[in-house]
DNA sequence: TCCATATTTCAATGATATTTGAATTATTGA
DNA sequence: TCAATAATTCAAATATCATTGAAATATGGA
């Protein structure tokens, strides 16, 4: 994972309500959520969600897919899973750490 | 770890210099870096460098010692692996897909 | 003491982020 | 088709962040 591309992911993260976002999507996991829900969920105002949902799906911390008048989103634990490596090979090297879910929490699907 | 908490630590590590400066920090060790060694590591002008060595500070990402006429900065540890435990937490606890957690890093270092 | 070095603070500027409400697009069902 | 629902886009206002250079603070050595 490029430095870039971390800072972008941590940069997605780092925000009260994109947090709060990507946690119910992580909680609500594959089976994803609709916008309107993530709405209720967190209490963020549609437009204002529709700009967060932007960030996340920019940094890839979160993907989205049609079904019907609704907009499917879901954690992409696979960006997740690379930011966690990273920061726990750059930011944690050569010492004492942690342990990690290596790949874990799998999606079904994978849109590219 | 709270999650406002969180949210201050991803963001003194979601910005370009800061994550530049962190992780030299990172590889410098226990022993630290002054902050003129991290200006000549990363290119950063002296107060553009104390700018974001308080924010990393406020976020308890660094701690400072002053030594002489020189300040001591080294890498804060603890809170990174608070951080990556609460994000690992979140990724992989308490939800639908069966978690596989294994430690990422052994007690001796692996050349990267 | 005086001067050079190391670092921080400050104010000003420019650049990004965030929120809001209204308007817009798209889909479903009657 | 029309009306209702779901979500996004847009522009405007506000807020926060980042960089710069000059000035200030503090330490060590001649």
């Amino acid at each position: 994972m490029e430095t870039k591309t971390v800072v972008t992911a941590l940069a997605a993260l780092a925000q009260d309500s994109r947090l709060a976002i990507f946690r119910a999507l992580v909680q609500a996991g594959p089976a994803g959520l609709a916008a309107g829900r993530i709405s209720e969920l967190t209490g963020i105002a549609p437009s204002s969600l529709s700009f967060h949902l932007k960030e996340l799906s920019h940094a890839e911390m979160v993907s989205s897919q049609q079904a019907g008048r609704f907009v499917i989103y879901t954690a992409n634990f696979s960006t997740m899973n690379a930011l966690l490596g990273f920061l726990t090979e750059n930011c944690c090297g050569g010492n004492p750490c942690s342990p990690v879910c290596t790949p874990a929490c799998s999606t079904e699907k994978e849109p590219s």
